[in-house]
DNA sequence: CCCTAATAGTTAACGAGGCAACAATTTACG
DNA sequence: CGTAAATTGTTGCCTCGTTAACTATTAGGG
């Protein structure tokens, strides 16, 4: 999605991130597989067996999200939730073989990626502008608990 | 949403855009609003009798996605389109008169929430951080074209 | 101990965005 | 002029995100 003239800088943030994800999903495309899976998938796979409600608290989405992606992964048979033996309300989440090996299939591109769109850019400015990032978050937190 | 731990820069960008998006919607709720609405609505004053394609070029929208926002906001009588002479294929697009109102009424709220969202963020910061989600845009374009 | 609170997960309804296919026009070229 | 190509807008199907309501289970306080 291309833009014509100024945009202001909120804009600018809103649309950066739907580009990211646009080119993303492209390129995982081949694999049956959006961004938002495969992060799932990379946080499934860091430490396995995990509660849903831990997989939305590191990966920032909500349970309701969370638990949508879920059900897809499980349909395509790259995750099962398994029952949880200390708590009945809650299932643990497990990759499949065919999911584990995909994460490994995919990951060396994705990491390649998200490298490929920094590129150019200072490290300085980067960090400078993840400085701004996190301070408009912290900006809608303050204005969030009021 | 919140999260814990550390996030990719990435990551960082794609969920301060929601964040963003997702407070201005709350403050936006009790005009029965949204911020893509409302920037459709403020395209649309400023020039008003537009087609939809210019609609879309100067907001970022596909033609998709305006069709139905253009749609939500017909029903709620803040716009109207109508037959364009010169092209039978497109119509033009006016704000009715609810709509003009509205978007009087909300304007200034709106201005005022975008300059809360950098308070005490340094403005050669933010320059820094508008120059780095550019380039990012600039990369991803140079690597969609191949 | 029991009843209430809090917690885990699901579901439904909505807005938004992406892609692909399609109809209706308009344009441009042979 | 007439036909092929490009443009404008719509629709269907999908994923993702948010909110609110709801069930089942667990934890805590009287």
């Amino acid at each position: 999605m291309k833009t014509t003239g100024e945009e202001s800088f909120w804009r600018l943030i809103a649309l950066t991130g739907q580009a990211m994800r646009s080119y993303a999903d492209q390129r995982l495309k081949t694999y049956d597989l959006t961004v938002e899976q495969l992060q799932v998938l990379k946080q499934i796979e860091g430490d396995g067996g995990q509660p849903q409600n831990r997989l939305s608290l590191f990966t920032g989405k909500s349970p309701a999200n969370m638990t949508r992606i879920l059900d897809r992964l499980e349909k395509k048979n790259r995750i099962v939730r398994q029952l949880n033996p200390d708590d009945r309300r809650s299932s643990l989440v497990f990759l499949t073989k065919e999911g584990k090996a995909l994460h490994d299939e995919v990951i060396n591109l994705f990491d390649g990626l998200r490298s490929e769109l920094v590129n150019g850019i200072e490290v300085e400015k980067q960090l400078v502008a993840v400085e701004v990032l996190k301070g408009i978050r912290e900006n809608i937190e303050k204005m969030s608990e009021k």
